[in-house]
DNA sequence: ACAAAAGTACCGACTGGTTGGTATGTACTT
DNA sequence: AAGTACATACCAACCAGTCGGTACTTTTGT
């Protein structure tokens, strides 16, 4: 095989720092603390990463791709009407509020706030992270628009990126009450926003 | 005068670190540069908060204290219609979103993802901030709940948390970005659901 | 009234452990 | 023989926290 032995140490390093930072933050989790629990040595660390900084900008590529393939891959896509494709989206997203607070949450949005000040590096990759997931939303969206005759005074972008807002902000309050029932209700109110911007078209020929 | 003279170091460290963390987040601000931007000793430091965990939770009551006061002297209380009221607050919001980013953003959604899983006290400390300052939104949420003639699936206390969630969510995409008018637009996707929710009554006696 | 004692606010040098990063070496693949 | 993928020992800077000291204020005993 191409790659190295079975999974190779920057696959590792990338899997632990996707757990680590989520959980205690960018500038709290330490090469030495990541290198233990991904199960390399510094010196792996150093030679698939240039520094810590490095690291941050490439698991930010990471979560990218792998959150990428999995939304790509899922069922709601194959739902007819444009406007229940976005609500199955959120459906999903709510779907996804299980299990532990740092497997729910978003390593972009978390990383983002230390470093958006501090390390452009990270904060453009963190970015291209939020607005490129933002973008996976669009189409749909503005199909939905088109199939309800809507010219409102907002866009299908600000739409898409509005329910990352609200996923981002819900995570924060799961985060500080250690409760992620109130992220679930946060989920509903953007549902419920969206049906209500897009009332029920009266029956007619298409 | 009772307390030293004009302002303490105590008051003096809490001002940096609100400034501080919010631009780098808290694991990331050390000490001596807060002690540095104050202006004041390490001496100063450990003298008034016995650990810089400590600071933090001080730090987060104090956020509360400052912002609460601020937002308890705005006049859109006095506002007479309850849904102009609440719609007062999030128009208020909006337009706080000028400056630098640090300057508008929220400490407590900022220091909450660094604590949440390792540090309980200061989690506590960010919870109340957060979920304090939405109760004052309450009364008024559901004042105008009563005006309606509304008994929806969601209840006032939700409603404010929801506003909390997009601020918050509205924080890390301008971080992100580096533009806050699109927080201004996330503001604005909030002020259409709350006017959604709440249609027009028809005129009719009270 | 008033000095001794006690407490508060602050100073700054110091410490031991941790940090991100380096230097050198080796086994394996191409 | 040249490059890749690690491993290990090491380092200087930095970190949160300590400690003995000073200046000022407030309380208390007589």
């Amino acid at each position: 095989m191409t790659k190295s032995k079975r999974v190779s140490a920057r696959t590792k390093l990338l899997d632990a720092t996707l757990a680590m930072v989520r959980r205690k933050g960018f500038s709290a989790t330490s090469v030495d603390e990541l290198c233990k629990e991904a199960g390399v040595t510094k010196g792996a660390f150093f030679h698939h990463f240039d520094s810590k900084e490095a690291l941050g900008v490439a698991a930010a590529g990471y979560w990218s791709e792998t959150t990428g393939a999995m939304f790509a891959a899922s069922p709601y896509h194959e739902i007819d009407d444009p406007l229940e494709r976005v609500l199955g989206y959120v459906q999903l997203r709510r779907d996804l509020l299980d299990g532990e607070t740092a497997e729910y949450t978003c390593l972009a949005g978390t990383m983002v706030q230390e470093a958006y000040a501090s390390n452009p590096a990270i904060r453009d990759a963190c970015k291209t992270s939020i607005f490129g997931h933002a973008e996976t939303l669009e189409d749909d969206i503005q199909a939905a628009m088109d199939a309800h005759g809507l010219t409102p005074g907002w866009t299908a972008r600000s739409l898409a990126l509005h329910t990352q807002a609200v996923l981002q902000g819900a995570f924060i309050l799961a985060k500080a009450s250690g409760d992620r029932s109130v992220a679930e209700e946060m989920v509903d109110h953007l549902a419920r926003y969206i049906r209500l911007l897009f009332p029920p078209v009266p029956a007619q020929e298409a």
